[in-house]
DNA sequence: CTCAACAGAGAGCGCCGCTCGCTAAAGTGA
DNA sequence: TCACTTTAGCGAGCGGCGCTCTCTGTTGAG
């Protein structure tokens, strides 16, 4: 588990002063695998039944003890979630990243880091729910997960990058962004990777759609829609990068309407 | 309130036994104001809390009653919820429709619709999420929504379908979907408006993106990214449009990467 | 006028998140 | 070693939830 950051580590701090220190007495020790446990359990019971269905009480009865002592160790149903959600951040980036092979040609690399985030999502679609579906009331997850939600569009940015040090980046076509329209703060963080703010925005857009097609099919939005979810999920991902210069091919079409 | 549609009168029975019919006797009159009434409740409720804040016992307190009589008009919570669902299906789709001018160029009516979802979504963000975001568990929506949820996306098929009669539309570019990705039953709702499976792909991907940014604003998945976020949607709106063949104008990009 | 259909109330079931006060054990410093 | 603090866990309890059931009074139809 790649949690952490400073911030996540001051807000939760019920979860980290259990797991991140090194445990030295029994005591501690007995902490970090409790708490290890619970988050366990709590995984299992979202997994089955999404957040809706995961109750501190159930989580505490599947591990035997009282609901209460649960408390010791989450402040609150929310914290228990948030915790989950930074996981869930963090598995998606893994499988991201995993997924590359930075020797590939940039277009193998797109496809394949965009079919693994997919299937990950296929495989976990509460922690999906979790990221980028409706916002649970009292989360304070946000500002915490920035680092680790970042994870897996950077993840999209370094192959456009890549790809354009190498040199085999097409001119970009279509519509231009109002450079104002993007954060600075977002370009800083591309800085290493020599970003346009076209190219962000674009690289932005892919992200949305990478989600967006995702949670479509997730959601039942595509029932009825189309008729074969993977191959239209690859050609989403070719049409996004093919949009940020990556040197996809495809035959002419004919005119639509 | 457009509702309706075969499937959901056998659904949703209480509901509209209640409201459609119009009521003669004095006892269906009274039924067919506090179905509104509590109707009127759960949206004002669902606006400020949200679906997960929503309880059939705070609505019947509004409304001074048992919460046990509420049973009459709806079976579940997820029933009221569901029709919550439906009348947010169709007023967004109302918006769409109203924002539409079909005398203006396509590009002006493409971006105005565009515009209007948005302006319905940032102000009914709990409508939204019931819509697009987290399906609520026990739900029994999908099929029952079909028809009011297919009339925003459309509207913004009637658009592209109607620049393609008037001869305007560019040729498309880009990498090409395969056909069989479709669903035939797609392609048979829109073959008043003679779409090809590809332009019929570039437009579900065209209504993914629109309720997937605006759905990246609501939930904050924007913030440190974007700026100005009402430019960067606009951005999104001619992107997808061009992809469609839509007339828009842009000048010349230099390279990205 | 009779009788069935119906609306509403209230009690109650088993959940839920969360709090509080208590006990017993574990760790700590003199 | 022993007093003292910190901690883990428990059980009772609060108010709220969705939902069911039974009972009562009223409305509408034949």
């Amino acid at each position: 588990m790649h949690i952490a950051s400073g911030n996540a580590r001051a807000v939760l701090s019920f979860l980290y002063t259990g797991l991140m220190n090194a445990p030295r007495t029994a005591r501690e020790r007995a902490r970090a695998e409790l708490t290890r446990e619970i988050l366990a359990a709590a995984r299992r019971q979202l997994g089955e039944a999404g957040a809706a269905g995961l109750s501190l009480r159930s989580v505490a009865r599947e591990l035997g003890m009282a609901s209460s002592a649960v408390y010791r160790y989450f402040a609150s149903r929310d914290e228990l979630l948030t915790s989950l959600l930074v996981e869930a951040y963090s598995e998606i980036g893994e499988a991201a990243i995993e997924a590359d092979r930075p020797e590939a040609a940039p277009e193998a690399r797109w496809l394949a880091v965009w079919r693994a985030v997919r299937a990950w999502s296929l495989a976990n679609r509460h922690e999906y729910a979790l990221m980028y579906g409706t916002p649970v009331p009292g989360y304070a997850a946000p500002h915490i997960t920035a680092e680790v939600a970042g994870r897996m569009p950077l993840t999209l940015a370094r192959i456009v990058a890549d790809a354009g040090r190498a040199a085999v980046l097409r001119p970009l076509t279509g519509p231009e962004c109002d450079p104002a329209a993007i954060d600075p703060a977002m370009l800083v963080l591309l800085e290493g990777e020599a970003f346009t703010p076209e190219a962000t925005a674009r690289l932005i857009l892919a992200w949305n759609r990478l989600v967006g097609v995702i949670g479509y099919e997730l959601h039942g939005h595509l029932k009825n829609v189309t008729a074969d979810d993977a191959a239209f999920f690859d050609y989403a991902a070719r049409s996004e990068g093919a949009n940020l210069g990556l040197p996809f091919t495809w035959p002419t079409v004919p005119d639509g309407g």
